[in-house]
DNA sequence: ATTGACCTGTGTGTTGCACATAGGTTTATT
DNA sequence: AATAAACCTATGTGCAACACACAGGTCAAT
């Protein structure tokens, strides 16, 4: 089985593939005819439990190290435990930011809404350097307690 | 003034500046003496600019445009306003993904707190490969009505 | 034999910096 | 003045997870 096959038969993309081929999560045989890539039955099971854990986060390496412990011979469970709880905290890290940006970005859109384009005396961009952080703004601080 | 020193001014790394300087946003004199880059007030305000667009979501490449705009004595408010709206989709996105990816980790936490490691007959991690998503498994499909 | 469609591997680009390196400058000390 | 320590600089490279461009190989139909 060729590099697109795999991809076809398991929804990702040939280059994914390869990304993931190049990085040594999977062992295709390079086949001494033509040089393509052959993949097995087994490249593809690899393959279908690297989607599962990247659908729970997990990065490529951290994949690396799960599969290292348990071709080791060692129950790999513990180390997913571990890594997942760092991956949530960051994922959660993540979210939080991304939160808050997407306010600001709506903030920002209604500032403009009702402002004209060009109104402010500025260097660059009026809208940008008028846009004032209702969240941040010092004027809005008696509503926080964190500094 | 050099690179360390309006990076402090400016609360962000040397870094970050010597960043925008090599992607052109930045435009300090090379020093004929010790080749050092000096940074003048107006590569301050630029700074002050790209800082306050970073924090709306722009990208550098956004920004980049927006100034362009600017020094062809175009006004770039229609720009800044119409690249802020794809920022948003985007971030829009971002926050659903990661809201899913952040619930989708707090559902395999809770289902692997009962269940032991190693339990299930598994090639890798038995815990990743009998993790069974509850949003997209097809016993829950009843809930939701986009396919 | 030849055309065209499709496939392959390899190399490079992407984003926004952080880090490593080698060396220059400044300050303090002897 | 010489020297050492502390600090600064520019430049090159690394990171994550692929996507894309490129040159060429393969296969089926003509």
């Amino acid at each position: 089985m060729y590099v697109k096959q795999l991809a076809k038969l398991m929804g990702v993309t040939a280059d994914t593939v390869r990304h993931y081929t190049r990085v040594g999560l999977l062992n295709p045989i390079r086949s001494a005819e033509n040089g393509y890539q052959e993949y097995t039955k087994q490249d593809q099971q690899r393959l279908k439990f690297i989607i599962s854990s990247r659908q729970l986060g997990f990065s490529l390496k951290d994949i690396q190290h799960i599969i290292g412990e348990s071709e080791q011979g060692n129950c790999p469970c513990p180390l997913t435990r571990k890594l997942i709880t760092k991956r949530l905290e960051e994922t959660e890290a993540l979210f939080q930011e991304t939160l808050k940006l997407r306010n600001r970005m709506h903030a920002a859109l209604e500032q403009w809404d009702t402002s004209a384009d060009g109104a402010n005396a500025s260097d660059v961009c009026s809208l940008i350097e008028s846009f004032v952080d209702p969240i941040n703004d010092s004027a809005n601080k008696e509503q926080r307690n964190d500094d």
